[in-house]
RNA sequence: GGCUCCGUAGUUCAAUUGGAUAGAAUGACAGGUUUCGGCCCUGUUGGUUGGGGGUUCGAAUCCCUCCGGGGUCACCA
């Protein structure tokens, strides 16, 4: 049992037994006592002054004594207007220290039989154009979310959506075959996603010619765009998909067949994966069944001319129409259906959909509508909602170009890790493969920490020269100093054989650190709950802050008293494995070097 | 317009979910045994938490209102 429970039941005990007052374990929570007060908890003791008849101040001293009394661990107290600092004993510490400072999973739940299943999904692209700076946060989140569920004691399971039919890819096909003249991702030495991404925007180009040329005959805009051959044409593409046509679902294959093979490359630049992917072709069918069953039960109804709605407007909501006249399905429809099968196939408890802000609606709706069909497993979703990135010029607009595409953006971060790196002249021992693969993991590093330290619900700014920074609140900086703990142990290897023993004293510094990586764990637990790597990335930037003014103050290697030294080659060596267990959360490497 | 989210140093972000004197980074300026790796450390500067009201021992956080911004309101996805 964690120290703070026992000290919160302690409270409740002592306010009953001096106050005569029961408390809910919320109000005799204690929290961690700021830096700038001497003590290790704190009680805030308000909420008790009513009960006990006297002021804040004695009130405050009076649980203090009697705690210091009752536990053994509480070693002192001091009283600040109504807030108790509770200081506990070195050996507690020492305690927790040694029999932690070793565990390389140190803060990880294990995962058994009775873990919880837990399903993530993340990414959602579209397989008409190469992934964008909003994938990319998308992305990162979704795996950073999987792997503190992961640590946290959940079992996971991380599935993709693909869109990969629709109007939008008939359009890619279609361009293709009018302008393309056979290139392929081999013939022209591009990637195969941006290469559909590419006639994506030539179908947009000549469509748009067409559509101003009618206008200038005096067809209003509306008409135009209707009417335009290319538009004519590309419906009928999709119509021939629909129904089978063996031409169109052949260059369908083999385009998606291009588009797959590119985002495997980006997937595998960003370190990310899925267990499963869904692909909306084989998927949007399936929830057509389960409407019309719903509408059986009387959980839908049908309009005159055969829609078939959901009536909402009870729950705040409005009418939502999942069946179109004509009997086709639409967006929800595919999206009741997929949740169903995944249901069948996973059996999960959980199933988070990381999508960002602009989809609030969309899942309050979704997420009701299969409470109403009886789904039990309905009440385990949960709507991870990211807020969109912003350009300093605003909103990417593909229209005009300033959309960030996602290979672009990584790779001007590895290079410009390439160059800074070379700077400072430290690897010059490296080999090609050994340098590229430093070079990798501080560029993505850096992009990582960048996007990852920012709350997920709120929307970000991304600034190209900003996060390319390699000072302050950086992942290189991280890494850095990852690494300078790392060649200090290496030198340290003969003398930490030496046992260890709890130094005479022990320094404000030494018990912050102690302190800090004690919370560890508490901080991976918060971050699952609220989904939030955020947590995590902010926590090891402190730590390592901490450190970095530890190491300034004090000799380690150094330092002439033994047990003192070799207590402090053993508290970095924790800090590093804690800020290495703290990255990989992040889904961002440590160097060994740097 | 209805619904919804947001507004914190010049800028980018925090603030233990209602707790102490709102903290970092960056920028600017001033400093520090580059020999345990200086991509480091220490200062100074910078705030009416968008404005106003309310709730209470206590508000950036909860409620009301106004101002400003985003998103969303399809038989699109």
């Amino acid at each position: 049992m964690k120290i703070e429970n026992q000290i919160t039941s302690k409270i409740a005990e002592a306010v009953s037994i001096l106050f005569n007052i029961t408390v809910s374990p919320a109000q005799a929570a204690v929290q961690k006592t700021k830096s700038e007060f001497v003590g290790d908890f704190t009680l805030v003791v308000f909420p008790f002054v009513k009960a006990s008849k006297l002021s804040p101040e004695n009130t405050a001293q009076k649980i203090g004594e009697w705690l210091q009394k009752e536990m053994k661990e509480i070693t002192s107290f001091n009283v600040v207007k109504g807030f108790l600092n509770l200081e506990l004993s070195n050996e507690y510490w020492w305690e927790f220290f040694t029999s932690n400072y070793k565990n390389s999973s140190f803060g990880y739940t294990p995962i058994n039989e009775s873990s919880k299943i837990q399903m993530v999904e993340y990414c959602g692209p579209n397989t008409n154009k190469p992934l964008h700076l909003g994938h990319v946060r998308n992305c990162l989140l979704g795996y950073s979310v999987c792997e503190i569920l992961k640590a946290n004691g959940n079992k996971v399971i991380k599935v993709n959506i693909v869109n990969d039919r629709g109007i939008h890819i008939c359009k890619s096909m279609l361009a293709w075959k009018k302008y393309g003249a056979g290139e392929t991702p081999e013939s022209s030495g591009m990637k195969g996603d941006h290469l559909v991404g590419k006639y994506y925007v030539e179908f947009d180009k000549h469509y748009k010619k067409q559509v101003n040329d009618s206008m200038a005959q005096g067809l209003t805009k509306e008409e135009a765009e209707k009417n335009a051959p290319l538009m004519l044409e590309v419906k009928q593409m999709l119509r021939d998909w629909e129904d089978g046509d063996e031409a169109t679902l052949a260059l369908w294959n083999k385009m998606n067949g291009w588009v797959y093979d590119g985002f495997d490359i980006t997937y595998a630049k960003l370190g990310v994966d899925f267990d499963k992917i869904y692909y909306e072709s084989q998927t949007y069918l399936y929830g057509k069944e389960i409407v019309l069953n719903g509408l059986q039960r009387e959980i839908m109804q049908q309009r005159a001319d055969g829609s078939i709605y959901i009536d909402l407007s009870k729950d705040g909501l409005d009418e939502k129409t999942l069946l179109r006249s004509d009997g086709t399905s639409v967006y929800i429809t595919q999206d009741i259906g997929t949740a169903v099968l995944r249901a069948n196939d996973y059996h999960f408890s959980n199933l988070a959909y990381v999508v960002a802000n602009e989809q609030d609606y969309h899942f309050k709706v979704l997420f009701l509508i299969l409470q109403k069909l009886g789904y039990t497993w309905a009440n385990g979703l949960y709507h991870l909602s990211y807020g969109m990135v912003e350009l300093p010029e605003g909103k990417m607009k593909s229209r005009e170009g300033t959309v960030v595409d996602a290979d672009d953006l990584m790779e001007q971060m590895i290079l410009t890790a390439d160059k800074t790196t070379r700077e400072l002249g430290k690897i010059d021992d490296f080999d090609s493969v050994e340098a590229n693969d430093l070079f990798r993991t501080i560029g993505m590093g850096a992009l990582k920490y960048f996007m990852l330290k920012v709350d997920p619900k709120k929307k970000m700014l991304f600034n190209p020269a900003e996060s390319i920074d390699f000072n302050g609140h950086t992942g290189p900086f991280i890494q850095y100093t990852y690494a300078r703990i790392n060649s200090l142990l290496k030198k340290a290897a003969a003398s930490a054989i030496e046992p260890l023993k709890m130094p005479m004293e022990i320094q404000n510094k030494e018990r912050e650190l102690v302190k800090m990586v004690y919370d560890f764990p508490s901080v991976i637990n918060q971050a699952a709950e609220t989904y939030s790597p955020a947590l995590v990335a902010n926590y090891v930037y402190e730590l390592v802050k901490n450190y970095n003014s530890f190491y300034h103050d004090f000799p380690i290697l150094k330092e002439e008293d033994s047990t003192t030294r070799i207590f402090r080659i053993n508290l970095s060596l924790f800090c590093a494995q804690v800020i290495k267990n703290s990255m990989k959360l992040l889904g961002i490497e440590v160097p060994e070097r740097m």
